[in-house]
DNA sequence: AATAATGTTCGTATTTTTGCGAAATACGAA
DNA sequence: TTCGTATTTCGCAAAAATACGAACATTATT
C-alpha cells in the first residue's frame, strides 16, 4: 500500500492563487492601478486607459470583479467601478504573509 | 481627429503581471511555499507535496523558474531547486508597492 | 417614438494553460 | 553494458483565457 499522501491545494492557497490569477494581465494591473488611484472611476474612464476594446475591458473587470478585487455600482447611464477594500487588504495580508515566509535563510543554494 | 491614447502597459505593470500570474496557480504557490520554507529541496520532495503528475509538475517548476522566482541546479542524478531571493525580493517590493498605493481614501464608493 | 450615450452580453476565433502517460535523457552502480 | 533512479521532454487532449465586432439593454434627451 503507497504512504497516503494529502494532496488537497489548501484554501488559503487556493485563495492567494486566485488573487494572483486576477492580478496576472497587465490590463488587469492596469485597472486595479487606476482605481486605486481615484475615487470616481466609470467604466469609459478604465476603457481610455486601455488599448483593447471595450468588450475585453468589460471582460477584465468581470474577472476582477468575481476575484473581489472591485466592485461596480451603476450610475445610470455609466457604471461606476471601485476597489473593494475590504477584499484588498484580505489580499495584501495574504501577499506579505507569503514573502514574509522566505525571510533570511542560512544555506539555501544561492 | 481623436486624442491620442498613450496604449502600451508600463514595463512595471507588465512585470507585476508576470510574477502574479507565476503564482496564479494553486500548485504553484504550495511550490513556492515549500521550497520558501526550507534549503535542500529536490524534485521528488516537491512532487510529493502536490496531486499532480510528474510531468505537470516539471511544467509548474518550469514557469516558476521563467518568471525568475525559482532556481534549480543539477545534483546527478537529482534535481535541486529553490527560490530565486534576488527576484522574490523584487516580486515582493513590486507587489508591496501596488497594494500600498490603495491607502484610505476618503471618498470611494464603498 | 426615434436617437444618442454607456456598458454588457453573445458568438466566434485564436492562443495559452493544464494535465497526463509514454518516451527520452543522464548517469551511477552492478 | 545493462539496469535503476530521477527528471525532463514529447505528443496529445480538454479546458480556460484573451480578444474582437456586432447585437442588445437601459435610460436620457429630442
Amino acid at each position: 500500500m503507497d504512504s497516503y499522501k494529502n494532496k488537497d491545494y489548501t484554501i488559503d492557497n487556493e485563495q492567494l492563487a486566485r488573487f494572483a490569477k486576477a492580478m496576472g494581465h497587465p490590463a488587469r494591473i492596469t485597472i486595479l492601478q487606476f482605481l486605486a488611484s481615484m475615487d470616481s472611476c466609470y467604466f469609459g474612464d478604465i476603457h481610455n486607459e486601455l488599448p483593447i476594446a471595450k468588450a475585453t475591458v468589460s471582460q477584465h473587470l468581470k474577472e476582477l470583479k468575481d476575484a473581489g478585487l472591485i466592485q461596480g455600482e451603476i450610475e445610470t447611464p455609466k457604471v461606476k467601478y471601485c476597489i473593494n477594500r475590504e477584499n484588498w487588504k484580505k489580499a495584501q495580508a495574504f501577499f506579505d504573509v507569503f514573502f514574509e515566509n522566505c525571510k533570511e535563510k542560512t544555506s539555501c543554494c544561492n
